[in-house]
DNA sequence: CGGTTTGTTGAGTTCTATCAACCGGGGTGG
DNA sequence: CCACCCCGGTTGATAGAACTCAACAAACCG
């Protein structure tokens, strides 16, 4: 998948992991902000980082949650576009933006790797847009639920469960919407029969069917 | 910029071009669909294209309007994650996906060039979730006009004046608004005389800084 | 155990969508 | 040439989804 640090000493490319410094972070500890000058690229090698846009007026636009294997700070600019902050502590690899470029000249595998992540991260920026344009709360919801726990199935979480490590607000950051239509959507999709709420943060999806068609934008 | 065909002749890398193949489209021809096999990847050398997610309830999201010089079809799967469809008569450049690959293995600077675009395009799509999940329609209005007279100073247009050669139904669908919210955020930025309209797909921005500021998040 | 934080539920407001009427330019045909 | 229609855009009235403000409940922590 998107390995390309994690595990990497037994795949056969020994040299980018060699090349990485290793840095940990506790929760909440903010890596880097948006407009920052962008010197380096990251890997998330365990936890959960949270990458994240402000607005003038206050508000938070979150634009991902990265787990194990997510490769985050590229930038077109010389400064990064988006904030990240830990959402968990935090293990990562980081790498010099320039070495890195000179890695990727060095090793076409590597290369042809970056394309692909980088092209889910593109494909994933399109779902986000296409769910906050057109999906309504309780769209989002569902496909945020199903996000997530595919997400996790990938590494070694229970398949037709999510886990939400973030808070509800965290939620409704990402999903364009306020905690109180969060917290309200849950309870409609739990009284729909689509989910069932094992905690707060612990959910069963009974109803993948269903809350797949929800995500995709078929109408209630 | 994102110039990989157009004027690639009199470029360090002419292979490029050389391997490609020269389409035209006509006006709202449909270059293919969300879903349908990737085969291709392909560069806009003249006019517009407009790429879009339809949504099961008939929801349409466009995700982005391109013009010369842009590139698409980018994908991590076997299929395209967007449809595209000429915004206006089009000429396009084209590669087979594998070639494509091939060609960035063999030539490492057209590589670095591919990752900057992509980069860039990753940025677009931050720019537009963001303004999705947190802005007010005359916020993603001032952005919008903004945006499109950047792209066109670009490319040879006026600076301070933005040219709409889309629809108000095309805006609305790319802004997650209808076309009489779009029609009234127009008519407001009017009134608040940031804006003047010289004709109805001729829009002069009088206060690019205040435009910016709202495009920022900034509160009324 | 009290106090604080996080999440849920309720009541009222606001922004955007919906439904409908109207306007104006561009093409067509009488 | 002009009347007519058609289509895209604007404006108006109303409805609905999500937001805001507020109270309450539940979990968390010292």
């Amino acid at each position: 998948m998107s390995d390309l640090c994690v595990g990497l000493s037994d795949s056969s490319l020994p040299a980018l992991y060699e090349q990485s410094t290793h840095i940990n972070l506790d929760k909440s500890e903010t890596l880097f902000l948006s407009d920052q000058a962008a010197e380096h690229i990251f890997n998330v090698r365990e936890g959960t980082m949270t990458l994240y846009r402000m607005g003038a007026g206050g508000q938070r636009q979150i634009l991902g949650f990265l787990f194990t294997g997510d490769l985050f700070g590229i930038t077109p600019d010389a400064s990064y576009n988006v904030s990240a902050q830990a959402g968990s502590e935090v293990s990562l690899c980081r790498w010099n933006k320039d070495r890195f470029d000179d890695l990727l000249v060095l090793y076409p595998a590597m290369a042809q790797q970056y394309r692909l992540i980088t092209s889910k991260l593109l494909a994933q920026s399109l779902n986000l847009a296409f769910a906050l344009g057109q999906l309504t709360a309780e769209q989002r919801l569902a496909g945020f639920l199903l996000h997530i726990s595919q997400r996790q199935a990938r590494i070694g979480g229970i398949p037709g469960f999510a886990a939400l490590p973030m808070s509800r607000m965290d939620i409704a950051d990402y999903l364009g919407l306020t905690i109180e239509t969060v917290s309200r959507g849950l309870t409609r999709l739990r009284k729909k029969g689509l989910i069932s709420m094992v905690t707060r943060d612990l959910i069963e999806l009974s109803d993948l069917k269903t809350l797949s068609r929800m995500n995709q934008g078929e109408e209630a």
